[in-house]
Order: structure tokens, then sequence, then C-alpha cells
DNA sequence: TAGATTGTTAATCGATTAACAATC
DNA sequence: TAGATTGTTAATCGATTAACAATC
């Protein structure tokens, strides 16, 4: 497989979602400089992105929104890593689990741990809650392949080591530390103060 | 002013929190490979990126960890957006009041925006709670330059209309559209279902 | 001094944009 | 048909990496 960037499957993801809500409203085709409108992008980015998934439109009517959504679908669509488990019960791992309850994707939490003991054996907003000494159990024998991690940066790389030790391979990673791991394990971070910090710089560096 | 890529001020933010926990820990000097290795990339790319802060370290001693932050936080520090309002009290709102009341930043959140009757006027997590109707008014009067959305997606675009119409010239968007904005608007969009879906697509795909 | 690290320029790499023949 | 849009290749742009003289 040749490598495909990261930039390149975010916008394919950002796509779907427009699409999906293009077949809501009817909408039956669309033209890349429409599609690139609604992504904030180019029409030339939309048409080389969509080369990679193996859909092709017709010149003049542009591209049918099923038949699009369906395509990158099935690129995207990653079978073993549709389950994740979630570590960190705190704030941010409610919001999470509440905002997954609500929200329509191929990607399903499965199961969630802390070390409270009062939350262990909980369901909240659907998912069971787990001591965290089971983590390792849990992904080994469900074979989970996608971690999201809600602790505190202090525990945060104990936690990344347990789950890649049983198996986990992508890590969703909102603690405010850089992860230590072995290359094949792809780590996306989701610093909010960092991100804060850098929507301050640019609000009048922009440009 | 020669324009700064984002993926610097990124690192930069990156460097200074690193920076900060090495002067907590009595560390006085850093070499350039040191803090790639703590940052999670290669030792030019440090070098090369803290050309525009405008310290220089020294050959063979590397760069003094206090000097350095605070010539990154010179660097970074934008009076004008040092204040923040958040808008929109549902659990991640809520969540990231929380966090930000536990972490020391240079960026404070100020107010808070709902439209809940039973939240307006309750302080929660320290900060304010006050009606929606009033954002428009709060930013002006306090010169606010920076917004947070976390408000459901149907209306986050009339949300970020309200905060850019009264001054409002950067915002760090939690909710799943892409906002219209006008080009000297800085957005930066942090999805989390994005991001999740994109962690799974890489689970097997990456490398 | 010899060895290591810096700042900066040049080279490389990768991602975006432009251009255009093919198509409906 | 004439006009518009597609898929794809080539050109451009920007970001990362390599190289190395200057420095301590």
């Amino acid at each position: 497989m040749n490598k495909i960037s990261k930039h390149t499957v975010q916008r394919l993801i950002l796509y779907r979602k427009i699409l999906r809500e293009l077949i809501k409203s009817n909408v039956k085709h669309i033209f890349s400089h429409k599609l690139s409108s609604l992504a904030g992008n180019t029409p030339a980015q939309v048409r080389r992105d969509l080369m990679i998934v193996g859909y092709t439109g017709i010149p003049v009517k542009g591209y049918e929104t099923k038949e699009l959504e369906k395509a990158i679908s099935e690129f995207l669509y990653n079978p073993e890593a549709d389950k994740a488990v979630l570590v960190g019960l705190g704030h941010l791992g409610r919001a999470i689990l509440n905002y997954c309850d609500g929200v329509e994707s191929f990607v399903k939490i499965v199961a969630a741990f802390d070390i409270k003991q009062d939350l262990i054996g909980r369901i909240i907003y659907k998912i069971k809650c787990y001591d965290i000494n089971e983590l390792g159990n849990y992904v080994r024998k469900n074979k989970i392949k996608l971690g999201i991690i809600t602790v505190p940066q202090e525990v945060a790389q104990s936690i990344a080591d347990i789950m890649i030790e049983n198996g986990i391979l992508s890590i969703l990673n909102f603690s405010n530390i850089k992860l230590k791991v072995p290359p094949e394990i792809f780590v996306e971070n989701l610093d909010m103060m960092l991100s804060l910090e850098k929507a301050s710089y640019f609000a009048n560096n922009n440009k």
C-alpha cells in the first residue's frame, strides 16, 4: 500500500460527513467546487483527494453523493479498529462518552476504565465502567486496537504502555504529554490547552 | 512581520511547556537533541524553530532553560488575547472549565455563556455563567478577542457570527462543523469524532 | 587543543495548486 | 455542438532535514 497522508485521510473523513448531510437533505449530486466550499478548501484538492478512493465522478454532472459516500466509507473503514476503549472517567472522559452516545460513527466505544472504586461497575452513557486493573485483559481478550486516554498527565504514559503491551495500535491522547511509543503505533494528540494558546497567538498574528 | 507557520507556533508552545517542567526539576541547561527527544521531533527542527524567538544558545553548553522559556513566552504572548469566553456549558464545556481551573496558562477563561436558564448566574469552576443573549455585549465591552465554542453544531455558526461581530479574532471550535468566517479570523478546529475516526484508520494503515 | 553543539544556509521532501486533455 | 467539469500530470509552494562554518 502506498502511504496515504494524514491530511488526506482527515479531509476524506470530513467529506464523508458533509456527504451524509447532503444525502439526508436529498441532494443527489455535487460538484468538486461545491464540496470544497463546504469543506473549506479548493476544488483541485477535493479532486486530488478523491483519486485514492476509487470512485470517479462524471464530468458536468459531478459526483453522486450516495456513491461517493460509500466509496469513501469503504476506503476508510477499518473493521479491526471499530471498537475503542476509554480510560479516565473525569469530566473530559464523561463528556466524550456523552458526545459519542448522541453521534453516529463507525467507531464505537465499548468499555471505560477508571481507578475510582465508586465508578466501577456503573454504566455511564450506556458504557460499562471497569477497574483500571482489568484494562490489559479486556483489550487483549476483545482484540481492541484503539484506545482513548483521558487521564491526568502523570499516569498517561503508564496507561499507554498497558494498552500497547496488550495489542492496541492507535491512541487518541487527550493528556498534555507526548507519549513515548514504538514507531508502528499511531498517536493522535488532542491537547486543548495547547490549541487554546495557539488560538491566542493567532488572534492578531493571523495574516 | 514575516508570517510564522502554525506548525512552528504549536511546537514553540510545546517547547515552553517542556521547559517549564525542566525548570521545576531544576534543570539549568538543555541541548537541542535533548529537547527534541522530549518534544518528539529532531534537533535540527528545534534549532530551526528557535531561530525566530531571538534567543541564542551557547555551543557545547546548550540553552539556558529559564532564558529560553522567557524568550519563547515573550514571543508567544499576546496581551490582547489572554482572555477568552466559552459558550456552551454541556459536558464538554464544563470539562474544559474544570480542566483550565487546574492548569496554569497565559490564557484565562473569564466568562461562560449558555441558553439554559437554570445555569445563568451560577458559578461553575470559578467562572460566572451568563445568558447567551449577553454574549455580544460582554465581548464588546471587555474587548475579548478569543472565543471557545462548545455548543451543538446546529447553533455553532450563529455563535461564531455573534462573536465575530463583536470583535473576536480567534475561535477554538469544538463543534464538528466548519465555521464560515472572514479570512482575518483564525479558527482552530478540535473535532473529537474526526480525530477518533482518523485514529481508527491509522490503527493498521500506519507505516 | 579537540570535541561537541550552535545558528543558518542549502537541499530535500511532501503537500497543495495549476493546467489541461478527456469527457459528458 | 458549446460549455462545464472531471482525473491526472506537472509546477509551485512550504516545511523539514542535512550540512557545515563558527563557536565555546
